[in-house]
DNA sequence: TTGAAAGCGGTACCAC
DNA sequence: GTGGTACCGCTTTCAA
């Protein structure tokens, strides 16, 4: 006979409501609701008695009439460049571990990196009253912040480490982070420099602090590839941009590129080409993602925490909503360098 | 002077709702309201004179307010085992994708493969009374099953051919595509198989049709290594797999992996054991996700579509909540084997 | 410990 | 084309 589905199933007309559960319980309706939220101010024998009542009728609460009366809807709304990228997924991840049982709800939104889309999830992450708004890079677009502002919901930037955040932000410096990659890799005694980059703004933080360091050794800065796509992550461009690289420029000895998936690519191309890694020409990565770790030659990458930055994410605006004492608006999730064997 | 923070700004009481709106612009709520939802049914004056007040006054409507008395939340709530796995990451996408312009809004949840947090999750997407629900893979449990039944919401359930789904689905037969996948590996003329997956139901199916073609080719049984990991796809998991394959069995020609990410760590651990694939040994892949184009070698695989699955599954939603005529309910969205050259 | 009733911020039907 | 108004389903004083 198989499982059940809905061929054949007649529905009630309508849910029940508080009201309806009220009166098969013989209490009022103020009763339920105390029930399901302050169940400590209703007596044992009411209690379950409306327990029972609401179990039979299959009465499910409903939250947003709930939220519309308390004024909140236990919803956190996250927008990021894109979904599929292994870097932002985690974070979502990270902010969808922190939300769990906590009796909010992740709602989730793509800008595919472009400004007027930014500006029309905001818009309808405002009107669906969310209680926390989280963003991944900083929201730079002077409407947007102005909207946000103004709004007066709590708001989490990730990913950058903001000196002026709208609200709060959590991140690491990615002007730092990229320095000291390019430190690791003058300490190994790399010299002749080659940079793989997109063009959003965290890149370009990035690539400032990697030509920064290489400059002070007194070096020429780096050939680069900057990838004009407007996600500047994926294995393709990666692989593309080392092979331009490669093909332009004879004596490169190392490649830094602004992410591991960027890096993983070039890591194939040079496969493909037949050059040791880092024996001919030495790659790192940034962001530290699984595939860096058993990629051959693993990865020497900047890790950054993209889990972690999610879940703090999740943790500012749960201490924010529930009123927590003395939080701190900017956390620095820091950086470190993992050595593997790229370079 | 720098960007402007929220630090010295100063929130107005309280959001200005319809009314205050109303007043301002000197008509009734009524016509607010309609400028907004129906604007063709109010004169052009007073639409431009009610928007140019809302706007000034910086009105936002409240969507949940208007979704309450509309009866409709506009927000369809989306179940994945895992969010952070590149396959359900790019159904994710897919639906979101599937979903902009519409106004409609999506909320996502991970279950983490476990039974008792997919029946809290769906309770929770029924309570904040979701328009559509979509879940990744067949909902088993008949408890959760009987929940989405009653519950009247429209439902997808993605990743499987389902012969009864609950409502509706989206996806391809795994144990078909299995079968295909083996039959292209015999025709190749390989031998000798090893057979690396994961646990879930899903996997299964695909185990068993991989299993029968070989058998039916009156060849013994696959060697296999299965993943009792909850999440079975990690490039790690499939490189650890791949070292217990080759260490006990020194005849294996191909190694057919559940999904990519097996698959690419299979790959690596050959390439650290200096193995050539296809050479020593093949590998195939299933998913079909972007690093397998660009690994070396590329990865011979199954393309299902996991994109196009998540975009289906908004459109079905999207039709049936647009009361569009005679909708198909279940899609077959197929598969189709990618050469490449791994195996 | 429980109940009555005034919202929460809109939608949509019905008159005019 | 516009306004009046009865809900939508629940939370939360305020009284009893």
């Amino acid at each position: 006979m198989g499982l059940k589905n809905r061929a054949g199933e007649k529905r009630p007309e309508r849910a029940n409501r508080m009201e309806d559960v009220a009166a098969a319980a013989g209490v009022s309706l103020a009763t339920v609701s105390r029930v399901f939220s302050q169940p400590e101010l209703v007596s044992e024998a009411t209690r379950e008695k409306v327990h029972a009542v609401a179990k039979r009728m299959r009465y499910l609460p409903n939250l947003l009439a709930g939220g519309m009366a308390a004024n909140q809807s236990r919803v956190i709304s996250a927008m990021v460049p894109v979904i599929s990228s292994a870097i932002f997924a985690q974070t979502i991840e990270g902010l969808s571990s922190g939300l769990h049982g906590t009796g909010y709800e992740l709602m989730l939104s793509q800008s595919s990196y472009e400004p007027e889309q930014e500006y029309s999830i905001l818009r309808a992450f405002l009107g669906r009253r969310a209680d926390g708004i989280v963003v991944a890079g900083a929201v730079r677009d002077p409407h947007c912040r102005e909207l946000l502002l103004h709004s007066g919901t709590p708001v989490v930037e990730m990913w950058e480490l903001l000196e002026e955040p709208i609200d709060m932000a959590v991140g690491f410096s990615n002007h730092h982070a990229a320095q000291a990659a390019a430190d690791y890799l003058l300490g190994r005694g790399y010299r002749n420099f080659g940079f793989i980059g997109g063009t959003d703004q965290r890149t370009a933080d990035r690539q400032k602090g990697f030509y920064e360091a290489v400059r002070a050794a007194g070096l020429p800065a780096p050939r680069q590839v900057l990838i004009h796509s407007p996600s500047p992550s994926s294995f393709d461009a990666g692989g593309q941009a080392m092979a331009r690289l490669l093909d332009e420029n004879a004596g490169i000895d190392v490649v830094f590129c602004t992410n591991d998936l960027l890096a993983v690519g070039a890591l194939f191309e040079c496969q493909r080409r037949g050059l040791p890694v880092p024996g001919r020409v030495a790659v790192m990565g940034f962001s530290d993602l699984d595939i860096g770790q058993v990629s051959v030659p693993p990865l020497t990458t900047v890790q950054v925490g993209a889990y972690e930055i999610g879940r703090q994410a999740s943790r500012m605006l749960l201490a924010r909503l529930t009123g927590a004492p003395q939080e701190t608006r900017i956390v620095d999730t820091g950086f470190s360098i993992v050595r593997r064997q790229s370079a």
